[in-house]
DNA sequence: ATGTTAATGAGAACGATTTGCGAAAAGTCA
DNA sequence: TGACTTTTCGCAAATCGTTCTCATTAACAT
């Protein structure tokens, strides 16, 4: 008897939203998005479901600026993050580059790298 | 007349237990160690004082792994963090090729960096 | 010393997130 | 299907780090 994890409409609804999402939303903006589809969706299951998919490695947390988090279905190659700062926008990349001096300073410090975080914050240069 | 910006005893003590900390401790720790010095010492004055340090250019926040944001003195050279996930020390590092790289790497997408977070979370492979 | 202004302590308020709990839904097995 | 077990739910209250309010106090120029 496989451990059945409950597919219920709220979670379907909350995976709805991540797999639509273009960007990097919020618990909020997931909660006012999932409730389009099931507005019986509260904010504590938001909250549980993501941890749940967290703890699952569907989703990837990401904490930014300081102002709650944001998620996005994980599964896609590994990426950083690089923020607009004017729009909040973010961009996603990837430097096999970086990742391998990220690797051989850790390992200069005598340690292994379980994970990291690098993010970018910029401004497109105003043309004028 | 300069700005006054008043030298009280709060604030030496404040900036007393920063410029000899060995570590980048949180603001509770910050708050208990000036206690030391000077008892009178209150939470909302270490979170005033840090945040005026903080826009003066003086200290620099950082905010790891989402439990308590982690201070130090600015003023040395620029560096980033690898955290021990084991013991939650806080090694300083610096790599002008990966800084080279993601300016690099911010040109592309049409980006200047104004600035940037880079933290490795690892462990000591445990000698065995 | 005195008045003006900035800084303080205590505690309430805050925002994001987590949790306790009884009710409701899903899954299980005849 | 119905009876029973387990999971998940919504709600509201609780947390946690941090910020704010406001009456009081301390700095510092006069």
């Amino acid at each position: 008897m496989p451990k059945a994890c409950g597919v219920t409409r709220q979670r379907l609804a909350i995976l709805h939203v991540l797999r639509s999402a273009a960007d990097h939303p919020r618990a909020e903006d997931i909660l006012a998005r999932a409730k389009v589809q099931d507005p019986s969706v509260s904010q504590a299951t938001v909250y549980r479901t993501l941890a749940m998919l967290e703890r699952a490695g569907t989703v990837l947390k990401n904490e930014f600026d300081g102002a709650g988090a944001r998620y996005e279905l994980a599964g896609g190659a590994h990426h950083d993050h690089l923020i607009d700062l004017d729009t909040g926008e973010v961009i996603e990349f990837h430097s096999q580059k970086i990742e391998r001096l990220q690797a051989e300073i850790a390992a200069e410090l005598g340690y292994d790298i379980e994970w990291h975080r690098l993010e970018l914050y910029g401004r497109r240069p105003k043309a004028g």
